[in-house]
DNA sequence: TCAATCCAATTTATCTGATAAATCGGATTA
DNA sequence: TAATCCGATTTATCAGATAAATTGGATTGA
């Protein structure tokens, strides 16, 4: 009974297929969904089915035609960072997979997004930062969620960047994070290097030195990636 | 009548509504959409109407309540890297911000996916890239669209890092290669040294050089920021 | 026999109208 | 003055009917 919120019945239909077709119960290639089929399943209206089957199709997953039902979409069409499928995802990914893929991409867009933020040098949006920061030093010494706070430092940065395309990476940061804290903390304790390292990115996007930015960003990803490694050779997780 | 394609009633809705939430027409703080309100505007039923705006804020756009109608979320909820989200941009964006930002995210990205590519080495999908290096060698000579074989060339990068989040950017690449081509072409003619750029980064993921594909792609895209930024000057477009 | 065309059944798209559920704002009351 | 209650409005869901589009088979002609 975790977060079953009583959400709503089209919510509900969206997020049982979404999982299914993240958890990979439909090929990709050319499976379909009828409305009847749907219909009878959840005994919903059609009305509620329909709805949910233009969330998922806007999401990238599905394709409709008439007569021809709902087929699956390839692959690439899929909207991998949204946060629904998202989380329709970590139902079902392998961890180790999972947080490697996630943690590639982060390196990729996160460290250029890191030495942006120190370019621009917006006082607000780095004011913002350093709040995050704030309260990633409180929640280390049992003060807050710390992957929250953790969270908020990174889409901070994003921010910070003052251009749009970074923002929708946000969903993916936090869903690293909620994969990745808990489990290196449980094995490493209160990540204390961690917050030495969030401390050089800011005060290298303080500075406005966008060199050095980039470069304490890739150096803390690249320790968390390590540790994650380890953690789940550990936990020997598949 | 470019394009018309008799869409459907819903998409009608849907793209119309998209573009003006895009285009800032409704204040993105608190501004609220109700449905009697689409379906008399529209002259549509409200089945179509409430699955246009299904669709919206499936991308992000809105937020619906009992009651409350639909507000607009904040602009950080909004999914930028959806496809019909960066179409309806498109229409409202001012050139010269718009090529910038999208570039900056490539700059991002892209040279960090040629590297994977190389490290990953995937024989099957660096044929993909090698023939569309073939195919935009043909459009540089006449043969073909040189739009669609400059895409297919980096979505191909994207496949083969073998990571899925790097898929939904080929939306935004594609994109900026609509916006950015046909302006430099206009005034610099066919892209050749854009062709050898191309190859540059084909031969260092051949070759599994993960550090010279990513400065191959570094150096490709920093000269087409530099043409496009030239371009912009040139045409004096804000 | 084969190909092209046509037709009918099925399925999605849209509309209409009705009921349930949720929320806001004002009225009421202590 | 503040907390509570209640009614009106709006979204959520359901039900049923018609329009439009597509598939697949039947028909027709060479």
């Amino acid at each position: 009974m975790a977060g079953d919120q009583t959400s709503s019945v089209t919510d509900e239909i969206t997020n049982i297929l979404g999982r299914e077709i993240l958890g990979g119960l439909f090929p990709p290639g050319a499976t379909l969904l009828g409305e009847e089929e749907i219909c009878a399943r959840f005994d919903a209206s059609r009305s509620a089915a329909r709805e949910a089957v233009k969330i998922l199709s806007a999401k990238g997953l599905l394709l409709t035609r008439p007569r021809r039902g709902s087929r699956i979409r390839p692959l690439k069409d899929w909207n991998f960072l949204d946060p629904s499928v998202l989380g329709w995802l970590r139902a079902s990914a392998t961890p180790r997979h999972f947080i490697t893929e996630l943690l590639e991409v982060r390196l990729a867009f996160e460290c250029e997004a890191a030495a942006l933020a120190a370019s621009r040098n917006n006082a607000d949006e780095i004011a913002a930062i350093r709040e995050a920061f704030e309260a990633m030093r409180a929640a280390s010494s049992g003060q807050g969620d710390p992957v929250s706070s953790d969270a908020a430092f990174h889409e901070a940065v994003l921010a910070a960047t003052g251009n749009r395309f970074f923002l929708p990476l946000s969903a993916l940061i936090h869903t690293a994070l909620q994969y990745s804290v808990p489990t290196t903390n449980a094995l490493f304790g209160h990540p204390v290097g961690d917050l030495d390292a969030h401390g050089k990115v800011l005060r290298a996007i303080e500075a406005g030195d966008a060199a050095r930015a980039r470069k304490a960003m890739h150096d803390m990803l690249s320790e968390v990636l390590a540790r994650v490694r380890t953690a789940v050779e550990l936990t020997g997780a598949s």
